[in-house]
DNA sequence: GATGAATGAGTCTTCATTCAT
DNA sequence: GATGAATGAAGACTCATTCAT
C-alpha cells in the first residue's frame, strides 16, 4: 500500500471530461458538507452525490484531504476575487466608504455561503488554510494598503506611521468579525446592524 | 455508533473519587488533544493517558462527545472567571483603561493555553460550543454593560444611544480578535503589538 | 491513521482468554491459508474462522502482515523443534543413519502440513521468512555440525577440512530438497523414494 | 473482477505491431517486477511503463494473469533453451564434467535474472507455473537421460537400474540448489563455493 | 465501582477490468 | 487498433461503545 503525496491531483485534468468531473466532485464535496455536514462528508458519499463512482474520485484526487483542500483552496480563491473586484473603489473613495464596501463584501461573501461557512467554522479540520489563508490575507492586504497610501492624509497619525501594519490589522480584524458573526449570531449579520458597527470602529480606528 | 443522550452525565459523581476520577479524564482529553491532535484524541487513548480503564471512563461519560463538551464548558467556565476577576476595574475604571484590561485578559488566557487553543481553532469540532458560549458572552456583556452604565458620560453618543448593543458587541468582537489573532498570527500577539490595536481599536470606537 | 510499527504484537496476552484468542487466530490463519488459499486470506474472513470479530483480531495484531509473521514464526518454530529433538541421534549415530534421520524429519514436517506447505511456498509473499528463517539454519546447522565433528573419521577428506560449510550445505539442500518434492512431486515423496534418494546423494557427498 | 478465461490469448497477434506490442509488454512487466516488486506490478502501472494504454494492454490479454502466465513461460522457455544448448555437452561428456556443465548452466541463469528470480521466488503467486515447469523439467530430464544411457558404464549400479527417476532427481535437484541458494545465499553462490559443492554432491550420487 | 476484551458498522483506498469515443 | 475515463467489488483497518467478569 504505497502512499502517495497527499496534495498533487492523480493526474492532470486536461480533457474537458475530466475537468468536468473534477468539478462536479468538488462541487459534491461542497454539498454534502453543507447539508449533511462534515461528518458525513465519507469519500463515498461524496461520490454518489457527485453521481460518479468511488474509483473515479480517486482517479481525481489521491486522498479524501487532497479533495477537501481543493475546495478550500476555490472558497478561498473566491474571497479573494470578492476583494479583488473591488480594487477600483477602495483605492479611489475616501477611507469611511471603501471601509463600508470592503466589509459589505465580506457579508456578501459569507450570507452566500451561509450554511457551509458555518459549517465550515464548527465542523471542519482546516486543513491546508493556513498557507493560502495567509496568500489571501496578504493580496488583500496590499490592496487596501496601496488604498491607505492613496489617502494618507486622511488616516491618524500613528495609523499613517505604520501602514503595513494598518492594512494588515483592518484585513484581519475584518475577517474575523465578519466570520464571527456568521457563526454566532446570523440575525444581526443578516439585519445589517453588525456591518455597520464593524464598519464604524474600523473607520474611526483609521481616520481622526 | 449507537447514540446516547448527548448532555447528561451518567452518574452524580458525589463521592470524592469519583470526582477526581471525572478531573482525572477531563485533564487526560485536555492533554491528548494539546500534545497529540484531534485525531489521536480516541477515548481509549484518553482512557490510557488517564490512567484508567475505557471502561470506567464510559461509566462516568455515557459519550465521547460528552467528554469534550465538558472540556469546553471548564474552558469557557475560565474565560469567564477571568472576565469576572477583572469586574471591579472594569466597573470603575475610565473606559480606555477598562478595555485594555480585558483585551489583556483575554490575550493572558489564549496565551496560558496557547497550544490547545490553537488546535482547537484548527482541528476540534466545535461540540456544544453554542450554548455554553453564549453564556459566557452574556455575563461579559452584563458586566461590561454595567461598566458602561457607569461610564456613559465618556461614552460617544450613538454608543451611549444603546448599551445593551455596544456591550455585545465589544465583548465579540475583542474576543474575535484575540481568537484570530492566537490562531493566525501568535507572534504579533506575544509582542502586545495586537494587544495595543485592538485595544485602540475598541476604545475609539466607544468614546469620543 | 496513524501507522504502527508492523512487528509488534499490540498488546501482551498476557490473560488467558488473551492467549486463547491468539492461538484461535494463528489457528484460522493456517486453516484458511491452507484450505482456501492465500487469495481467500483476508483479515475478514479470518475473524470469521476463528469465530471473532475484526476488531478483535486488530486487537492483538497490528497488521495483517504481523499476524502471518507469526504463523511463519510459528511454523519455522515447529520445524526447529522437530530437527533439535532429533539431536540425540544426529550426535551419536553414524553419519548414514543420522542423514536418514534428518531427511526423515523434515519429509515427516512437510507431510503433517502437506497442504498448508505446498500452498505456502506457490502463494505466500514470504514474510519476514530470512531472518527467522536464519536462524533455524542456523541452529540446525550447528547440531549437524557437531555430529560431524564427533564422526570427522567418517567424511570424506575435503568435508572435513570445510566443517562449517559442509554442515550449512547438508542442511540447506536438504531442505531444499524436501520441499521442492512438497511443491512439485507429493507422490514420491509418500512413497519414500524422494526420500532414499535424498538421504543417499547427502550421504554419498560425505562418506566416502 | 470478473473472471474470464485464464489462458488464451485475445487475439492471435499475426501483424508484426502486434508481436511488438505484446513484446514490449511482457518486457515491461519484468522490468516491474523486478525494479518495483510484485505489490507495485499493477497492469495500470505495466502498461504506463510499457508505454502503451490499459486498454491495449486488455486488447493483448484477457486477464492479469495470463500476463504473467506469459512472462513465466517466457522463463522457463528461457531456462529451457539454456539446458538444451548444452545438449551436445551433456551427451558427449563424461559424467562428472557434464554435470557441473549443467550446474553451472543454472547458476548463469539466475545470475543473469538476479534481482528477478529473487523477487520472484519471494512474492509472486506462482501462477500457472507447474504446467510448464513440468514440461521443462520433461525435457531436460529427457536430455539428461539421453546423457546417461550414452554413459551408463560410468553410473553407479543403483542408478543406472532407473534412469528415468535418477534422470529426473538430478534435474529437480540441481534446480533446487541453485534456486535457494538465489534466495537465502547470493554471497556463495557468486563466489562458485555453492556451485562446485552442488556438482561434486550431484556428481558424486550418480557414478561410484 | 472497575476492568479490558470484544464488537462491528463504517472508513478510506486499491486495482483488475470494461467500454464509449 | 488504441485510448483512458470510469467502474465497483473488495480489502485493510479504526474506534466509539458494550458487557461479562
Amino acid at each position: 500500500m504505497p502512499r502517495r503525496p497527499k496534495t498533487a491531483q492523480r493526474r492532470p485534468p486536461k480533457q474537458e471530461r475530466s475537468q468536468e468531473t473534477v468539478s462536479v466532485l468538488i462541487a459534491a464535496t461542497e454539498r454534502v458538507l453543507t447539508k449533511e455536514g462534515y461528518a458525513a462528508a465519507t469519500t463515498n458519499r461524496i461520490a454518489e452525490v457527485a453521481g460518479v463512482s468511488i474509483g473515479t474520485l480517486y482517479h481525481y484526487f489521491p486522498t479524501k484531504e487532497a479533495l477537501i483542500e481543493r475546495l478550500v483552496h476555490k472558497m478561498w480563491a473566491e474571497e479573494l476575487e470578492l476583494v479583488e473586484s473591488r480594487a477600483a473603489l477602495v483605492l479611489e473613495a475616501p477611507v469611511a466608504v471603501a471601509v463600508r464596501e470592503l466589509v459589505h463584501a465580506f457579508v456578501e461573501m459569507v450570507q452566500r455561503k451561509e450554511t457551509l461557512v458555518r459549517r465550515w467554522y464548527m465542523e471542519v479540520p482546516h486543513l491546508g488554510q493556513l498557507e493560502f489563508g495567509l496568500e489571501l490575507t496578504d493580496r488583500a492586504t496590499r490592496l487596501v494598503r496601496a488604498g491607505f497610501e492613496a489617502r494618507r492624509s486622511e488616516l491618524r497619525a500613528p495609523v499613517a506611521a505604520n501602514l503595513a501594519f494598518a492594512a494588515d490589522f483592518v484585513v484581519k480584524m475584518t475577517m474575523a468579525a465578519v466570520r464571527t458573526a456568521a457563526r454566532d449570531y446570523p440575525k444581526e449579520l443578516a439585519s445589517g446592524e453588525l456591518e455597520s458597527a464593524v464598519a464604524e470602529m474600523i473607520t474611526r480606528y483609521l481616520v481622526g
